[in-house]
DNA sequence: TGTACATCAGTGAACGCGCGTTCACTGATGTAC
DNA sequence: TGTACATCAGTGAACGCGCGTTCACTGATGTAC
């Protein structure tokens, strides 16, 4: 078989990364796949070599943030039940929260980039989105107080305000007003973390 | 001059009912312009006697929810500075994260429906979105504890809670989960303004 | 009162362009001998 | 070791379609006389 094992998933792999950056920056239908192509250093045809369509390149891209930052802040705020870092996921909500994140078009998540167009996808999209605010929700719901039943509420909660709050600050006009509602809401979520949060596990 | 002094702004209202409509269905690129002129009882080439172009239609489609529900619920809730009803505020919270509003594919808040699209498009559009965000916070600040400075920041993040309550729940396929999402925003929402209205303006 | 006229909202065909997708072909690569 | 071959990732031209926008034309309506 010509071409190496992994030369086809390394390519698709460039494609993905292409299509996630350019679908972060410009939304789902101003994004050609010539666009995306040429991002990877590839030409239009081969793309359907890959993927059975732009939908579905669509659907990787989203969830291909999982791997990337996604994976940097729950590894930072700790997947592992048994080492469980409360003060990281504060420090992830101030990341989420904060103005680097807001300007990042290309690194940004994608739940705050691209809400309405994934609401109008596919079912594969759809599930894409489901599976980032699935891992929010779960690194949260985690480092909050297990003894209080309201854990998993409040860990929904500040994934609302987090979203929220990036959603709209990105779609203001006025910055001002934009840094304000992005501030409010990092508050309002550090004030809900701070109430809730499993003190137990606290560093002293 | 021929044709009744309303006659073309009657005709121009109604398209822009119809483009409110059909946007809010099925986003800014899914609708063309025939689509909306043919909900409109029109025929394509007399768009343009109207509108400059799509875009325009679009920022005067998301600005007329003010004009629709949007003034409804202000009226509900009490623009009238003498006469505020601070347990409207909470009524229209319950209105915004309830699962009728979700399922209201055509009568929903444009804030939900549009984030994204809006996020790309011209100023004038953003302008629009803003507008909708400016009363909703207005409504609500004007209903929170005056005397305690955090008011507004208060305001802010209710904002936050409802739109990205129902951003989420919007976009999720599974819809228990999206349910869940949006009975937290709910429950962390009317928490907020509970513990921030300004009680002097409650009924005994 | 009735009629000719001017205006302009509305019509629908046509234009131009771009994009998703297809397809015949190329050529780089690993394998068989 | 070297060579012919088979495979298939990648190429780029072409197809088909849809949509935003334009434009010459129509006809409904209010006005002037």
């Amino acid at each position: 078989m010509p071409y190496s094992a992994e030369h086809k998933s390394k390519t698709r792999a460039k494609i993905v990364e292409a299509g996630r950056i350019l679908f972060n920056k410009h939304g789902f239908h101003s994004v050609t796949i010539d666009m995306v192509m040429a991002e990877a250093g590839l030409t239009r045809g081969g793309f359907y070599n890959h993927f059975e369509n732009k939908e579905a390149l669509f659907a990787e891209a989203v969830s291909s943030f999982l791997m990337g930052r996604g994976a940097q802040w729950r590894d930072e705020a700790g997947v592992d039940i048994s080492n469980l870092k409360p003060e990281m996921v504060l420090q992830m909500i101030d990341a989420y929260l904060s103005t680097e994140h807001l300007g990042d078009m290309e690194g940004q998540c994608p739940m705050i980039a691209l809400p309405s167009d994934v609401a109008r996808s596919s079912p594969e999209v759809r599930d894409s989105y489901q599976q980032l605010l699935t891992a929010m929700v779960g690194l949260f719901e985690t480092n909050l107080d297990q003894s209080d039943s309201g854990a998993r509420r409040h860990a929904l909660s500040l994934a609302a305000l987090c979203v929220g709050g990036m959603v709209l600050a990105r779609t203001l006009p006025d910055s001002d007003l934009a840094d304000e509602v992005r501030t409010a809401a990092h508050l309002a979520a550090a004030d809900i973390f701070r109430e809730n949060v499993n003190t137990t596990k606290l560093p002293n």
